[in-house]
RNA sequence: GGGCAGUUAGCUCAGUGGUAGAGCGUCUCGUUUACACCGAGGUGGUCGGGGGUUCAAGUCCCUCACUGCCCA
């Protein structure tokens, strides 16, 4: 038998047991277990370069939980792990390595780059793999995918591809969002909003032709700068102030306006839009700089051109109508020299401050600039319909519910998604573009349509000349060709208005060199992260080969945990993307934990350094205690959670060093158990792993007639009821709940109640109760292993003698009690809460009336008919039992419930005269408390309304209070009288 | 600007109509061979403010304030 050291060291046990589990490759499945696991999660795969934080450990915790107890329920589980290439975020910090070479990407070139960002992967790739392990997550880290690896590039293409044929994807023109500091695009999920202080300027824009007394238009913005970018000026139809104007407008006269600083003239147009109180109450219009603007623009009725005048840096682009001292000026300080001029022209009326709504990038902060260009988008709307429905129809749910409310909103105001980037890393975007050449760009559409043929003809031979079945089937949906080929080679030849032609493909390297050859040119976008991360659960299992899932379940996987903050950005793509592609549900249960603050509610930030180190949290205070928390902030409850610690150095928390010591305290208990059992412990240890008994056995064979044998009915009965609830709580993922009742039974039921009455029942030997000893212990001990696994394993080989691991043993299930049995342990239950309430008052008495020490002994003597027998509890309770006729005259009646009423000899050691003080302020208390019940009870509305069982209750409570002051006030009469 | 949460003991949080709870902290006492990383007993709250419904409100409704998050 190993021994157990003195005290729990979290960091021998974890030690010891990561390798034996690594050694033992517990965790490895074979693939068709993999694929047949009746139970499987995906997990949300952190960014490549990135570092654990507090929102993984949580996060990761709760899965591993949920792992585990399946595992030990008789279900195979999978957890795939991974990671995700991250685009834009694993790009910045490569480009930030660079920068402190003094180099940019332009000066290295893509391949260099693409090549340093893999290298930089590699590197960092291990890292989290390796946090994760020292947390104890029991995933098959050898089935882990990267979503920029081979097998995901092809599930990659063949989603664009399909996309694609459903007519789902487009290329346009359009405002997006565009970060000048990064030059790419970014869809609106990755632009943030921080209020900043900001400045109005009201600038004079003079009428062409004075009107009446119309001299001029004030007009308010924030964003002086663009005006060169101005199109028109737009007001309120309705605002009083404009009404001359606005009349002649509807008359359909042109009303123009000079631009300041330059020669353009621009239109008044009219627009609803328009808010009369902001500003002056006319608003400069400039639609490729501003998507309301853009949006005023497309409701009116003669379309009016957008003019862009920002290059890609957001400088000023060098056109005739901008000043030539301002061509080639960046925004911002375009807009200090605006400012001067307009100032020196006398055109800026005033300059307020203003807070402002700033927009941002979230990766790298700048802000952004809403720009006019090329990009691929993918039609939302009809997505967003079959996402939206298997929520509705609850298929997939959301744990806590509420969430169901923020992913709705989205999807039902959803906007095309905007998936090309211009970026390096990542999947390249799947199309090749050949250019008309200058002498064959089409004058109409019979020539484009003949042109567009010969192309694809000629690729058709190409084709055909590598051995592809290629044919012209012409696509009138598409305005394209099909060219079938070889299986799974199809590819599309399409018609693009800029004059080039576009193909793609789903997925293959042979195409690519044929198109080379043809001198085709890939697109040099690449897809926005979240088109890879979308097809995660099905592409990790890979979809797709396998078309399904397996053993024609609904879904790929059935549980999704994650952060509420990509509900829109990740949640919601899986789910259309999933149901879209595969015509399966991506997993059936989404449960979302809640965000975890720094200890002053704040959001943890790397950059603030406000962040916190989970793993110098495993080092404090070992990955079982820190598990046990994640696991008591649950998912329910609070949507924030702040964080209970402070930095000291490093950072400290009460809260785990409690559950650190809720571990030391099961280590000492088991220690006290082997201590207890040792002779018996080779047959316990025998029956254990052979005849194995059940809980209606052990309590059958106990007599509930013996008063010894109660405590033992009675912590049978309790397990048993808490085993109902623990494995409802998992299954409900009532994390918090789960962990609670198990702490709670551990600590207060079997530590401080059922190991007290043992070590006085062990006076005498005791079989069965050695046996309820070893058998709750061990059963506390698989039940606690998803939680803490290296504690628990270690424990559990320590007493059951065995080199096993408990993730290949069974997780305990409560029993269905027969009739006798359940009435033994009601019975014992009963008794059991006299005991401890008994115990609570005779302590309370002892130092809290009589001024005790905890140890001194009592005499005393009971009337119960229902009563532990005192010599059996002496230990328990610290008193001794006499007859009451040798208590004597200095006694004192301990009210406990209506049956018990105990007598206690009040030592001769105690200053009867110097206690009555105390007496005396209990007394009030109790009569306080009485006057408070009795007001209530008597009330007439009370009385006719309450329910029955609600009076009975208080009656029974009045009664037993009434008693307690009788008898206090006879013992202040008593000492009164001494 | 819209939405979602939260506001309960000094701190962190439970508590879905019936006498306000836990852990930590704090105070007093106690080293009994599982554990002082422990045990026992105290202290501490008009449940953010204001209104309403009800015999009864921390709990349901309205409103205000502050905090955090999400979406524009």
């Amino acid at each position: 038998m190993s021994e157990l050291d003195k005290s729990y060291n979290p960091k021998i046990t974890e030690t010891k047991w990561l390798e034996f589990w690594q050694t033992a490759k517990l965790f490895e499945l074979s693939d068709q277990q993999t694929r047949e696991a009746d139970f499987k999660i995906a997990l949300p795969p952190p960014n490549v370069t990135g570092e654990l934080h507090m929102g993984h450990a949580l996060n990761l915790t709760l899965q591993d939980i949920l792992i585990r107890y399946k595992n030990m329920s008789g279900q195979k589980a999978h957890w795939q792990v991974g990671c995700d290439h991250a685009g834009i975020g694993t790009q910045i910090l490569v480009e930030k390595q660079l920068a402190k070479e003094g180099l940019t990407k332009y000066d290295i070139g893509r391949d260099e780059l693409i090549k340093r960002i893999w290298a930089w992967t590699d590197e960092h790739k291990g890292k989290i793999e390796a946090q994760m392990k020292l947390l104890g997550i029991s995933a098959d880290f050898t089935k882990g995918r990267f979503t920029l690896d081979k097998d995901y590039t092809v599930a990659v293409r063949k989603a664009f591809f399909e996309l694609f044929e459903q007519g789902l994807i487009y290329q346009g023109k359009r405002l997006i969002n565009w970060c000048p500091h990064c030059l790419t695009s970014l869809s609106d999920l990755e632009v943030v909003h921080e209020d900043r202080n900001a400045k109005l300027y009201e600038i004079k824009y003079i009428l062409k032709e004075p009107l009446e007394n119309i001299q001029e238009l004030i007009v308010a913005t924030s964003r002086p700068e663009t005006l060169f970018g101005d199109v028109a000026i737009a007001i309120n139809p309705l605002d009083e102030k404009y009404k001359v104007l606005s009349t002649k407008i509807k008359n359909g006269e042109e009303i123009k306006v000079k631009l300041p600083l330059t020669k353009r003239e621009i239109p008044i147009i009219l627009s609803e839009e328009v808010k009369i109180d902001f500003g002056t109450g006319a608003l400069k219009i400039t639609p490729a700089h501003d998507f309301n603007d853009q949006e005023i623009i497309k409701q009116q009725s003669n379309q009016i051109e957008a003019i862009n005048i920002f290059n890609e840096k957001a400088e000023l682009l060098n056109l005739d109508f901008i000043p030539a001292d301002l061509q080639g000026l960046e925004r911002f300080k375009a807009r200090e020299k605006v400012v001067a001029l307009l100032t020196e022209k006398e055109l800026l009326m005033t300059e307020k401050k203003y807070k402002q709504a700033a927009a941002l990038h979230d990766r790298c902060g700048t802000v952004i600039e809403p720009f006019l260009s090329e990009q691929w988008f993918v039609r939302m709307k009809p997505l967003a319909e079959l996402a939206i429905k298997v929520v509705e129809e609850d298929k997939i749910k959301f744990h806590p519910d509420k969430y169901k409310k923020t992913y709705l909103d989205w999807l039902e105001n959803i906007q095309d998604w905007c998936i090309s980037r211009q970026l390096w890393w990542g999947h390249q975007i799947p199309v090749w573009t050949k250019k008309f050449k200058d002498n064959q760009i089409p004058i109409n559409s019979a020539e484009a349509e003949k042109l567009h043929f010969d192309l694809a003809n000629e690729f058709r031979k190409i084709a055909q000349k590598a051995n592809y079945n290629a044919s012209l089937t012409s696509d009138k949906r598409h305005s394209s060709f099909v060219v079938a080929s070889k299986p799974n080679n199809k590819f599309i030849f399409q018609y693009a208005e800029n004059g080039t032609q576009v193909i793609t493909l789903n997925s293959d390297t042979e195409l690519e060199e044929l198109l080379k050859e043809a001198n085709y040119i890939q697109d040099k976008d690449v897809l926005d992260t979240w088109f890879s991360s979308a097809l995660w659960p099905f592409a990790t299992l890979n979809w797709p080969q396998e078309a399904k899932p397996a053993n024609n379940q609904i879904a790929w996987t059935n549980v999704l945990s994650t952060a509420r903050e990509i509900i829109n950005l990740w949640v919601s793509r899986m789910i259309f993307s999933s149901i879209n592609l595969t015509d399966s549900l991506p997993f059936t249960d989404i449960l979302i934990h809640p965000v975890l603050q720094t200890p002053d509610g704040k959001r943890m930030s790397k950059s603030k350094g406000n962040a916190i180190d989970p793993i110098e949290l495993v080092n404090k205070y070992g990955a079982d205690a820190s598990r046990l928390w994640y696991c008591s902030v649950g998912i329910f409850g609070n949507q924030d959670i702040r964080f209970p610690g402070q930095k000291d150095g490093t950072w400290s928390s009460s809260e785990i060093e409690q559950k650190r010591r809720f571990i030391n305290k099961l280590w000492n208990a088991t220690k006290f158990v082997l201590q207890t059992v040792e002779t018996e412990l080779k047959e316990l240890r025998e029956n254990n792993l052979q005849n194995k008994k059940t809980i209606e056995q052990l309590i059958k064979e106990l007599d509930s007639e013996k008063d010894k044998n109660i405590a033992d009915i009675w912590i049978l009965g309790e397990w048993n009821n808490m085993l109902r609830e623990i494995n409802q709580h998992l299954n409900n993922y009532e994390f918090a709940e789960f962990g609670q009742k198990l702490e709670n039974f551990v600590w207060n039921d079997f530590c401080d109640s059922y190991l007290e009455i043992v070590k006085v029942a062990g006076l005498e030997t005791n079989t069965q109760a050695n046996e309820v000893l070893f058998y709750i212990l061990e059963g506390v001990l698989k039940a606690l292993s998803p939680v803490i696994p290296f504690a628990a394993d270690e424990l559990y080989t320590t007493l059951t003698g065995t080199n096993n691991s408990l993730i290949n043993t069974s997780y305990p299930k409560p029993e269905e009690l027969s009739v006798e049995s359940k009435e033994k342990c009601k019975k014992a239950k009963s008794t059991m809460e006299e005991a401890k309430l008994t115990k609570k008052s005779m302590n309370s008495l002892r130092q809290n009336i009589l001024g005790l020490s905890p140890r001194e002994f009592l005499n005393c003597s009971t009337t119960s008919t229902n009563y532990y027998p005192t010599m059996y509890f002496s230990g328990f309770y610290s008193t001794n039992e006499v007859p009451e006729s040798e208590l004597g005259e200095r006694k004192v009646k301990l009210i406990i419930n209506e049956n018990n009423q105990s007598l206690v000899q009040i030592p001769e050691a105690v200053n009867l005269a110097e206690r009555k003080e105390v007496l005396e302020k209990d007394l009030k208390k109790k009569l306080a408390e009485r006057e408070k019940l009795q007001v209530r009870f008597e009330d007439k509305g009370f009385f006719n309304n309450a329910s029955e069982s609600v009076k009975e209750e208080m009656r029974k409570n009045l009664d037993i209070l009434n008693l307690g002051i009788n008898e206090l006030e006879k013992s202040i009469q008593q000492i009164s009288e001494i």
